[in-house]
DNA sequence: TCCGTCACCCAACAAAGGTTAAGCCTATTT
DNA sequence: AAATAGGCTTAACCTTTGTTGGGTGACGGA
């Protein structure tokens, strides 16, 4: 097992390097997954959860005509599935956009974690409560925004992401997203979303520079056009045209 | 404290009867609420959780212009926000829709029982799982679907939780939701989703007698409309104008 | 009893977004 | 260099949904 496999781990504060080279010792494998498969299949059990090294992953599920609908994005150095390890047979699919590098920790193995570091189920439990308070946005984002808003509220989203990490070096969003898959998160047509990229272009906000990187160039206009981060003290802005 | 308080916790099969007892010595106080106000309000803190033994009540997030977006339905014998134990700030607000009646339970009580009773910890974590499931649900609800399959998949919702905790007698979804409260669950207008409402009586799925109970009259139709349990082997159906 | 309020209902119009069917550009393959 | 494939872009058309403004009936309080 390569050492430091846990090094970015976004968990990392809450983890103490005990738990982190446990980890690494309870971990069977690493795997590489090309682009456009998954991980992870609606419905069929899973044994391990899986933690990204490389790479970039949608979460979704499908509905009976075979469209897609992202319920979450995974960046590298985060864990992709802690829920499964109560869930075991997961009612999601997971896939890789990129080619993804992923460690697996065998459920068992974890278990006997658990059990050697108690306090560890109080992080993993904290780790499910943020993420459910990330799907309660994306609620937010689908239910009350417009496709533009949407759009915008979902690179504000991964922007924050980046720079937690400090990976959002010079306003950039290097990820391997394509204009279908922010549609398919947004819950509205490709053909919708390019019209709302076209906007957000057009007004200056964003830039793309073909070749998958989208630069944000307006980050202040894109959040109150998204509303997003709610809870601050709102600045009022142009807001108006822009929820149902 | 009067006895009994939580017999009809609906975590009941997983919490034994110490760990009942013991969490209504730890009730703090119990209260009443009158229709239209506020448990919690987002970005205040809370040093408690609540547990609804009465009503019904609804979480929601709100834009800078006070429109709702509905993120959850709480219903009696739930508790309600067992993640606040770890954010201590919520960023949602909860407000009953009736009278509403809910206990109290101190974070510092609860934290003492989960050193008495390590197991819970696991038993909450799990319920947390339960609920960000049911949240992507909610994504995939307002995401995929049109407005009509949004009320019947949220119909189906709430016939289906009303049925676990025996509580659907007759096909009556006996609640005090308003046409615009499935609006704020669905992120519609309330004028959409009586537009909606009329299409599904006209149908003949469901019927409103006046008094805010709700008769399923044809469920197995309104599942397939709103693709609900999509994880089931789909049986084919008329689903063909009802997706983006 | 009358009045106000609240939930529901309706209709006409406008805007947003889905559908279909193209064309274009770039990178990769042959 | 030509061929191909994938992702982006555009346009025309039509459905869904939001907007505005009004209406009804039930109910509770003055």
């Amino acid at each position: 097992m390569c050492p430091e496999l846990y090094s970015e781990c976004t968990l990392r504060a809450e983890l103490s390097p005990e738990v982190l080279s446990a980890l690494e010792e309870a971990t069977s494998d690493v795997v590489t997954i090309e682009a456009g498969n998954d991980l992870v299949t609606s419905g069929e059990a899973v044994s391990h959860i899986h933690y990204l090294l490389r790479g970039t992953v949608v979460r979704y599920r499908e509905d009976k005509k075979g469209q897609r609908q992202v319920v979450g994005i995974g960046l590298h150095g985060e864990f992709l599935d802690i829920d499964s390890f109560q869930l075991r047979v997961p009612n999601y699919s997971m896939r890789s956009l990129d080619t993804a590098e992923v460690a697996k920790i065998p459920f068992d193995g974890l278990a006997a974690l658990l059990c050697r570091f108690p306090d560890m189920v109080r992080t993993l439990w904290t780790s499910t409560v943020s993420e459910g308070i990330a799907l309660q946005y994306w609620i937010f984002r689908i239910g009350r925004l417009r496709g533009e808003g949407r759009i915008a509220h979902l690179i504000c989203e991964l922007a924050e992401r980046l720079r937690q990490y400090g990976r959002f070096e010079g306003g950039a969003l290097n990820l391997p997203l394509r204009q279908c898959d922010y549609a398919e998160a947004c819950g509205m047509t490709p053909i919708h979303a390019n019209r709302c990229f076209a906007s957000l272009r057009e007004r200056g906000f964003v830039d793309v520079k073909r070749a998958r990187t989208l630069h944000v160039l307006a980050e202040p206009e894109l959040r109150k056009l998204a509303m997003f981060n709610v809870l601050a003290v709102s600045s009022e802005g142009d807001a108006s045209r822009n929820t149902k």
